[in-house]
Parts: C-alpha cells; sequence; structure tokens
DNA sequence: TTGAAAGCGCTAACAC
DNA sequence: GTGTTAGCGCTTTCAA
C-alpha cells in the first residue's frame, strides 16, 4: 500500500509550490492559470492523493466534528434524535462522532474529555446529571455545547427541553378522563430529571382531581428492555391492582405489556396503559401504543442549529418542547 | 474563553521543557523526577489544559477513529450492530465517526472520502453495492475495511456476512411444515444481494417441496417504516391470498402486520407472518413475531475485531454468521 | 499568478 | 532526568 501521498508529492509531479496547489484544493476562486491547474489535477489523480485533513486542522484550528453523547443507542428513541442530528450535520459538512454513556458518569467523563481532545467544534449530550464542573469546562474551551432533554443550571449552553412533567399531566388525564381511578407510574431507577418531572406530573394531576390512590413502582436496572417484564412482575405482587400505568418511556411500556399479556392480563381489556416518547413502533404494536409524543428527530435537529448558533456567536437559548397525547388502542373506558 | 492552552504554555509554566511535559504526558514509564511531575501537574490543573491530538495525529500519523457506515439508524437492527462495534471499540479506546448512507450511492461515496480525509484507522460499512473501485481506494490507502452483510469481491477486506438464504430457507420450511402451501414474500426493493439472497432461500425451499404458488410481493422506495403498509395494502388486492407471509425484514413484517389488523385480517389465524432480523421489540410485539435471527451486536463486535486484525497485519477472513428460527405467536399451524 | 517560509501542537531522536 | 530541535501536512502572509 505504500505510503500516502502528501501537498509535497503532487507539488513535485506537478512541478508547482505547495502553495499553488493547497490554493488549487482550497478552490476558494485564488486565480489560478487553467495549465497550472490542469497539471495539479493530473499529479493528483496520478498519485491518487486525498487531502489530510489533520494538516489543515492543526493549521487552521477548525474542526469539523460534532460530539455526541446518548444514554443508549437500543433505545429507539435516541436513534430518531442522532438521525435528526446527522441529516442538519451533514447539510453542513459536519460529521457525527458517537458515544454511548452507558448513563455511567465515568463513562460519559471520559468521552467528554477525549472529544475535547479530538478538537470537536461542538457537542449535543444527553446527560445523566447536571455537573457543572464538566459543562463549563466544556464552554470555557470554546466548545459549543447543547444539551438535551435534561436542564442545565449554566449559561452559554444551548437547551433543547421537553416539557416532561406536563407530559404525564397528560397521560393522567387522558386516564381520568376514561374513567380510571387507580392509576399506577412504572418506571427506571427516578435518577434523571426527566424522569422525576413525569412523577411530577403523575402526582399533580391524581392530586388536582382528588384521586388518592397512587403507586409507584421503580426498578434498579438501567436496562430497559427488560425492565419492563420486572416491573411487570413486580406489579402482579402488589394486592390492589390499578386499572390502568403510566410507563416512563415506550420500551418500559413494551416490556410491560408484553409481561401482562403473557400472564393472561388483557390490554387495554383489563388494564389500559399509556407510554411516553411516541417512538415510531408505537403505533405498529398490537394493540398500538396510547402515548405522550416527545419530538425526537426534531429534536436532534433544534439542537444542531443551536449548536451552530452558538458557533456564530449568537446568544445561546433554551427551547421547551411540548408534549402531545396520542391516543392509540392501548387505552379504553373502564 | 480565551485561547487554549498548548504544551507551551504547560511548560513555561512549569519551568520545564516540552519534551518533559510530553513525556509526562505520555506516561509511559519514561523516568521524570517526582518534583518536576508535581510542578507540570500543576501547571496543566491551573490552566485546565488538555491535549490536542491533532497535533499528535499529525505527528505519529496515528488516528484513533473508525469510521461507521450504515444505511439508516432508524431500522432498529443498525443500532444494534452500532452498539456491538462502539462496545468493542470503546475496550480499546476508539472512537466512532458515524454515517448513515440511506442508501444513496453518491452520499456513501462522499462520506467514505470525508473519512479518509479524517485519517479514520479503519472503516466498517454495510454497503449498498459491490463498488470495487471505491474499496480499492479505501484499503491502498492503509485503512482497515470491513464489510457487513453483502459480500465483496475483494482481498484484504473483512467481511461479516450473513446467510441469507439459508434464513429464509428456514423460515419456509418452517410455514410448510406448519402446513401453509401458499406463502409470499414482501420486500423492500430487491437491490442488495442481502434481499436477492433472501429471493433465493424462498424460491428454493419452495421448489424443493414441489409448491408451486409463489408471489413476490416487491415495492419501489426505501423506507421500511411505511412500506409494510404499502406491502400490506399491496398484498389485498391480489385475488389468490396467500395464508402465510415471509418478510424481507422485522420492520417490514410489523408494517405490513399493523395493516392487515387494521384491515380485519388476524394473525396467526388469518396469515402467518415470519420477520428477518430478530430486532430487540419483536419479542414484544403482540402477537410476537416469529422471525429469523440475525445476531445484530455480534455483527459489531466481529466487525471491530476483524479491523483489529488487519491492523495488526493479520490476514483478513471472512465470516459467514448463521441463522436461527425464532418460533415465537405470528404463526400458526393451518 | 506563483513561491518561500513560518508555524499550528505535538513526538521522538539525539545530546547532554 | 531533562532540553533542543526537526518535522508531521497543511494554510497563509508576504514578496516577487
Amino acid at each position: 500500500m505504500g505510503k500516502k501521498a502528501t501537498i509535497n508529492d503532487v507539488a513535485k509531479i506537478a512541478n508547482v509550490s505547495i502553495a499553488t496547489v493547497s490554493r488549487y484544493l482550497s478552490n476558494n476562486g485564488y486565480p489560478i492559470k487553467e495549465q497550472t491547474k490542469k497539471s495539479i489535477k493530473n499529479a493528483i489523480l496520478q498519485l491518487s492523493y486525498t487531502p489530510n485533513i489533520v494538516g489543515r486542522m492543526l493549521k487552521t484550528n477548525k474542526s469539523m466534528d460534532i460530539g455526541v453523547i446518548i444514554p443508549t443507542i437500543l433505545n429507539p428513541y435516541y436513534p430518531a434524535v442522532i438521525y435528526g442530528i446527522e441529516k442538519k450535520a451533514y447539510e453542513k459538512g459536519y460529521n457525527i462522532l458517537l458515544c454511548n454513556s452507558q448513563r455511567d458518569a465515568n463513562r460519559q467523563k471520559q468521552y467528554v474529555n477525549t472529544l475535547i481532545q479530538k478538537q470537536v467544534k461542538g457537542l449535543i449530550i444527553s446527560s445523566i446529571g447536571d455537573d457543572f464542573l464538566l459543562y463549563s469546562d466544556i464552554v470555557s474551551k470554546g466548545i459549543a455545547l447543547v444539551s438535551l432533554e435534561d436542564e442545565i443550571s449554566l449559561d452559554k449552553v444551548g437547551q433543547v427541553l421537553f416539557n416532561y412533567e406536563k407530559g404525564a399531566y397528560m397521560a393522567i388525564s387522558h386516564l381520568l378522563k376514561l374513567g380510571h381511578k387507580k392509576i399506577a407510574f412504572l418506571t427506571s431507577p427516578l435518577v434523571r430529571k426527566s424522569r422525576k418531572d413525569i412523577l411530577k406530573g403523575y402526582i399533580k394531576c391524581l392530586k388536582d382531581n382528588n384521586v388518592t390512590y397512587n403507586k409507584v413502582v421503580e426498578i434498579n436496572e438501567e436496562n430497559e428492555y427488560e425492565n419492563g417484564a420486572l416491573l411487570g412482575a413486580k406489579l402482579l405482587l402488589e394486592d390492589d391492582l390499578p386499572t390502568a400505568i403510566l410507563a416512563v418511556n415506550d420500551m418500559v411500556a413494551y416490556g410491560v405489556m408484553q409481561y401482562l399479556t403473557q400472564n393472561k392480563v388483557k390490554i387495554p381489556e383489563d388494564i389500559s396503559i399509556v407510554g411516553f416518547d411516541d417512538i415510531k413502533i408505537s403505533k405498529m404494536m398490537n394493540p398500538a401504543l396510547t402515548t405522550i409524543s416527545q419530538p425526537s428527530q426534531k429534536t436532534g435537529e433544534l439542537a444542531v442549529s443551536m449548536l451552530f448558533d452558538i458557533l456564530e456567536g449568537k446568544e445561546s437559548k433554551k427551547i421547551l418542547l411540548e408534549p402531545e397525547l396520542i391516543i392509540r388502542a392501548s387505552t379504553k373506558k373502564i
């Protein structure tokens, strides 16, 4: 395979200086004689030369990479976010460095560090906490930072937030309207602010409607796939069973549904269930899942737009996306 | 935010040479006086200095990035592959540059080019075709290349393949065993080799069992989400309806199932359906989907292992992963 | 319209 | 143990 050709090799073969080759490559209207252009072009073809961006980066200090840190790509919500990010980034010529934090604070920190070292232009992060120092370190290095979902108490950080509390409130309202009086909330560990907000909305709506029954079933593990089943099992051990369930997200809802169905609990006949996220497949489930829609792809696109705004020196801002209730077949009048 | 600190700044503050700082940072056992270490450490803290990897890359010509090109992250099969890739890569300290080709040859080419320029150490690519020139260009630049799913007619390319034909054969066998005689194959455009192989397996199994009925329903668009519904609609227009369906992948199967269910066709009572991939959620569907399991996460892990093997100068190889039939509730004896 | 040369931040060979 | 220095591939100023 031999060594890669450099701009020097091209210059030598084309019998011009590297400066001229560089100008040719940058293609910015700098005047070059047609004849010269031609010979450079030939040399490039002959060597099948590809510019080394690292050289340019070192010189210009301009990277075209964006770091993206998400909890886990295995929850389809995030691929949809990434899709939005990548779409917008591609349009602008940026690439995505993808990192899964696995909801592990150390791993997240490590990734942030690596990404800084790699000189990313910006960082989009769906965090697991409010690590003030970590974020201010990023910002102080001139890297544009956009946070997803969880609010961060720091200026100069773009934020694409979602009204989780209201979403939960809407879900519970819907269930109450259907006549349900016993509604449980099934959730992964209540560590993220977003989850706590869902809990808040759940509690608030019950209180506002003078419903005394409430049951929060929480599980310790982070694995959403299996959590649903575990939560379902835990629920069935209770003696005062609910007639309806709010799940912390769609993936968990699926697990619960599957477990209940296997255990002869019919959905929605015996128990109604509402999810959270409205990932694509939710409408393909059978019964299709009633859920709170959180615009995933749009979240990604907005994040990138914000990132570029910050990069252009504009004031960073917060956007609060609003939930929407998607009524499907998994909820039923009691 | 000011300018980022460099190794020079650190050296100046610590009152040592940049060489010493560099040695300190590389932390490779090179002897440094404790006292010196301490003052360097302080300087680094004081400046909140982060090494600039670009400088190192230019010098050492060693990148720690791997490019990953997949068709679309929106089909959950790929996030699972990526999960496997990222897991293994993380262990080795590598990062992932993620690209969605959207099954667009131009976009793919563009991405490959960018990734080469960014000096990735390796490239994992789930391609849309057998672009010999593209691949040999990659290889000739000393970049390790691993191809997923589709076979490539080029040496020095690692390949993690899957026995699609056999998978389809197994699916059809299963359906025949259940007494089905009219089995249709519903598919996205038959452009990828993998899809054509599924078709082959379908045809072959029918022929081997002297079944004359066969019906291939193909759709033109690439969007798997909506394809299922379109395929379902197209199917219902036929006059000689099948009693069973093989879908080209699970996502398509979901769409079909949903459409059929909405149109009063019961699954599996009226029509049995088999998917392909066994993405995580398939067992959470209701009815749970019978499908051919394709080990996605393992595919990703193997790809990375291969990549590192190639990087270490080992002979590149091919691995053919074998399918497994996962029988669930979407298929039924006739 | 072109070239010479400095220098981006870092590593590593060599010298002491 | 530590410092000096060349140079990785590129862009860009300055000069011609």
